[in-house]
RNA sequence: GGGUGAUUAGCUCAGCUGGUUAGAGCGCUACGUUCACAUCGUAGAGGUCACUGGUUCGAAUCCAGUAUCACCCA
């Protein structure tokens, strides 16, 4: 068989993806006497491209889906993709601009069609790029949220919540974006502390007589004031309450007014009250019942309202008009530089604006309650549980939830208002005839939801409800859910009050947040800074096994993926790592003919040690993989594979394998080579599935095996009765030993080809058994010709030295032995055990140790210092015939 | 202003319930083209675990405070 030299990712990725979506390997192989694995993915917008947080985020869902389906469950990841309503829109809207039309010029329908035949043409760039990353999702049940099926749901859903009273309109402050021309929800806005101004401005007395002076860092909504407010409390102002201001630049006389809301300390203690421009102002007109005025249109333009010479300007022109005029006519006190919050749209980063009009809103507090319960009783877990307070806050201050945006993408809100007497009906479709007036004739609202309005019902509308589906009897709850903590409020939080409210289950039993990717200089991967890589120019490069291992080999559970190219080395080295020592057995095993019965083996010692070693490993990575440390499985194997089978396993079975070896210590290793391997594919496989499929496949030809294919072959289990700690003793006694002798040879700048003699004076008889049984390892890894020795010997003359446990190593040298150098090396080690020694000697000498400790931990002590005692007064002992 | 988290080797980070000789990857030093792999091998160097107190027989690990940084919410 012809294998390259290095590791060619490209067309075995595609070849194995291939076969493994033709043979339906990513659907679950249902049983309804097995528990279903499920994991929804987090749908990606539609307008979206594969970017490196998205390869992060699947691929760790892809790891904990692989890894349950070779467990044997009937496994479900169920991909899906967003309608991304305001993002979407933008992007149709843009490409209509370049070619001079507006929405307004072709009207809706026309605008939606022209989104669904964008999407129809580019919506799928990123499930196909998901492809090419390995996901193994089951694509026969990919989902759209505009989709007839989740559509359905959705007009349920805001049916059903009305009649409760869930759902209510009504006029109040929300965030708009001019730009969007949309309300946003409180969490669509971003906010960030930007440098801004504080205003002090003088509102004159209406009779005259002095003024008082309210500071603003918006000084154009000024002309929506309709009082001014300040504490009840605050005796600077008790005087001044009912008096009436003029408002500057206005004829409007407005009251001064208290309200506990206003903060003494800060600025003159007065405060404007605008109650159509600011949330706070809102509730303070609400107390007060003062009128709202709306100064300002829905692109941010100044209307009639704010008068005759504003109309017509831009907010931030208004502004400088305002600040002049006020200047003009001597009302500005004075400019102060003030830090302070500013919202930005999280879409196209325009300044929000808090603005008063007619939405639809979600009453959240009563959704909210069992949703907490089920957190605090732990049926769904947040990981890492640090997450759990940051939900249970939101939770617990939770406020209601602006679902209506005015844009035309998304589901239009199933609300008609008839034509003739203007009577509001809520219904899943176009009414036949108005229940008040006898009507005919209806227009249907004109917003549309929230795209979060369909992505909450996500758990159970992709499953099919309202309709009982099998689908949703068989995979609700799902299991594990991977997202990004940005969405815990968002998305997380509000499937699981949908669920919760419409189902009555749990969505999912376990939240895996995880962190975000960042450059090598920790700022978050993003397109406008240009410090992104392009994942599929990645894969090209490195393979996706390259990329998936090098992205969770470094990266805790939760914490932020520090990613630069030089990380992906990692992950090529180590599956070209891989591919060589897959090349390198079967390279030999193809000349070996023969493969024996397990019961046939003739196991030696490194057999048994990477028997042993293999079965405690195969422990470890499950145990990982179920606590959902990938990281951490993925250093196991690493090690395992890399330290443990290749430099020793590997390297011993190579005087095995040679054609003049004996028969059956050859057909055992090739055995063992085969199946350690084979095994290590199977540990590996979730997380760099292409190239375990490959060698297991290649393995498969000469080491019969029941399962087709790896993707679906059983995950190892540990066989318990294979553990030998005697034989690990004993392997990691003739390791330490072959590495001190190597130090040795090092000392002395040996050439790498040179045999040398080695002399070593043994502690105990069946040291020097094993080390004579074992020689051939010593001469292969360390190039020791003979090795003699005894107890009680005499040491060589001129030799340098090293102690390994009990016994001492000698390398006699021909020539004179360079003093100095032996000294200070072994001085070196002394001191270095010496201090250790000390350290325990003091514990021992501690009456409140021994009484205090437990009993293992101060034998473990014990044992300890007999140990450094007897390594370091052999090292004394050779330094001083130094000396 | 409220909250959450971080601070361990030159760099990026592990170290889960307190007892380890404090680890890994990259980088660094020396040597090496021995027939799996130079995307490699062998042997090394490198850390007062941010600071200050406290709890404890024992603290990188628990508690409190300080400093610096990051993120979220208002």
């Amino acid at each position: 068989m012809e294998i390259s030299k290095t590791f060619e990712p490209k067309d075995l990725e595609k070849k194995w993806y291939e076969f493994w979506e033709e043979n339906g390997y990513f659907k679950p192989q249902e049983n309804s006497t097995k528990k279903p694995f499920t994991v929804l993915m987090p749908p990606p917008n539609v307008t979206g491209i594969l970017h490196i947080g998205h390869v992060l985020n699947n691929t760790l869902q892809d790891v904990v889906v692989r890894y349950h389906r070779m467990k044997g469950e009937p496994t479900l990841w169920l991909p899906g993709v967003d309608h991304a309503g305001i993002a979407t829109q933008n992007m149709v809207e843009k490409d209509l601009a370049k070619q001079g039309i507006s929405r307004q010029d072709i009207g809706r329908d026309k605008l939606v069609e022209k989104i669904w035949q964008w999407k129809n043409e580019k919506g799928n760039i990123i499930i196909d790029q998901l492809k090419l990353l390995g996901a193994s999702c089951d694509w026969e049940r990919l989902r759209f949220t505009m989709d007839d099926m989740l559509s359905r749901a959705v007009k349920e859903v805001f049916v059903t919540l009305y009649e409760e009273g869930l759902i209510y309109k009504g006029k109040y402050i929300i965030n708009w974006c001019p730009r969007c021309v949309t309300a946003l929800a409180n969490d669509e806005v971003e906010h960030t502390d930007e440098n801004g101004h504080l205003w002090y401005i003088h509102y004159p007395f209406a009779d005259g007589n002095g003024y008082v002076t309210v500071a603003t860092t918006r000084p154009e909504t000024m002309l929506g004031d309709v009082a001014v407010a300040v504490n009840p409390k605050d005796e600077r102002y008790l005087s001044l309450l009912g008096k009436e201001l003029l408002l500057p630049l206005t004829d409007r006389k407005i009251p001064i007014i208290a309200d506990e809301y206003v903060d003494k300390d800060f600025g003159t203690g007065c405060v404007k009250v605008t109650p159509a421009h600011d949330p706070n102002d809102f509730d303070i007109g609400v107390r007060h019942n003062l009128p709202q005025i709306l100064v300002m249109d829905e692109t941010g333009i100044m209307n009639a309202n704010a008068g005759k010479n504003f109309e017509g300007l831009d907010r931030y022109a208004c502004r400088e008009t305002v600040l002049q005029m006020l200047s003009e006519q001597n009302l500005l006190e004075k400019t102060e530089t003030h830090p302070y919050s500013v919202g930005r749209c999280y879409r196209c980063d325009t300044v929000i604006e808090p603005y008063l009009s007619d939405q639809w809103f979600v009453k959240m507090a009563p959704l909210a309650k069992k949703a907490i319960e089920v957190v605090e009783n732990g049926e769904v877990k947040f990981q890492p549980e640090r997450w759990t307070k940051v939900y249970m806050h939101w939770m617990n201050n939770i406020r209601d939830w602006c679902i209506s945006r005015q844009i035309w993408w998304g589901h239009r809100i199933p609300v008609y208002y008839c034509d003739s007497c203007n009577n509001m009906i809520v219904a899943k479709a176009m009414p036949e005839k108005c229940p008040q007036c006898g009507g005919t004739k209806f227009t249907q609202d004109s917003d549309v939801l929230d795209t979060w309005f369909s992505s909450w019902l996500w758990p159970f509308s992709t499953m099919g409800w309202p309709d009982e589906t099998a689908d949703l009897k068989y995979y609700l709850p799902t299991n594990v859910l991977i997202t990004a903590p940005e969405i815990i409020y968002l998305w997380v939080a509000r499937m699981i009050m949908s669920t919760l409210h419409f189902r009555d289950k749990i969505p999912f039993d376990t939240v895996l947040l995880h962190g975000t990717v960042r450059d090598d200089i920790g700022r978050k991967m993003s397109k406008s800074l240009g410090n992104s890589p392009d994942p599929i120019d990645l894969i090209n490069s490195v393979g996706a096994d390259a990329l998936r291992f090098s992205m969770i080999f470094g990266t805790p559970k939760g914490a932020d993926v520090v990613f630069s190219e030089s990380i992906l080395e990692t992950g090529r080295n180590f599956a070209n790592k891989m591919w060589n020592a897959y090349r390198f057995i079967m390279m030999n095993a193809e000349n070996i003919e023969g493969l024996p019965q397990e019961n046939e083996l003739q196991l030696e010692l490194a057999d048994r040690w990477i028997i042993s070693r293999l079965q405690e490993v195969i422990n470890e990575v499950r145990e990982h993989y179920e606590n959902l440390r990938f990281n951490d499985a993925a250093n196991a194997i690493f090690k395992f594979m890399w330290d443990e089978f290749c430099s020793w396993y590997i390297e011993l079975s190579k005087d095995r394998l040679n054609p003049s070896a004996e028969k059956e210590s050859k057909l055992t290793a090739k055995y063992i080579l085969l199946n350690v391997m084979q095994n290590g594919m199977r540990l590996l496989h979730p997380i760099m599935p292409f190239i375990t499929e490959e060698i297991w496949q290649g393995i498969k030809k000469i080491f019969p095996m029941e399962e087709e294919a790896l993707i679906v072959a059983a995950f190892p289990e540990a066989d318990e009765s294979l553990i030998d700690n005697d034989i690990d003793r004993n392997m990691s006694f003739v390791q330490e030993s072959i590495t001190a002798i190597r130090n040795l040879r090092k000392q002395i700048n040996l050439a790498p080809a040179q045999e040398i003699d080695i002399v070593i004076r043994f502690a105990e008889k069946s040291q020097q058994e094993l080390f004579e049984n074992y020689m051939a390892y010593f001469n292969r890894l360390a190039k020791v010709k003979t090795l003699s020795g005894g107890i009680n010997i005499e040491k060589p003359k001129a030799a340098i030295a090293s102690v390994v446990r009990n016994i001492e190593i000698f390398l006699p040298l021909s020539g004179l032995v360079d003093i100095e150098s032996e000294k200070n090396r072994l001085s070196k080690q002394i001191e270095k055990l010496a201090k250790e020694l000390n350290g325990i000697q003091a514990k021992l000498a501690n009456p409140n140790f021994l009484n205090n400790a437990k009993e293992e931990i101060v034998a473990k002590e014990k044992e300890k210092f007999t140990e450094v005692n007897t390594k370091l007064e052999l090292l004394k002992n050779l330094l001083e015939e130094l000396l």
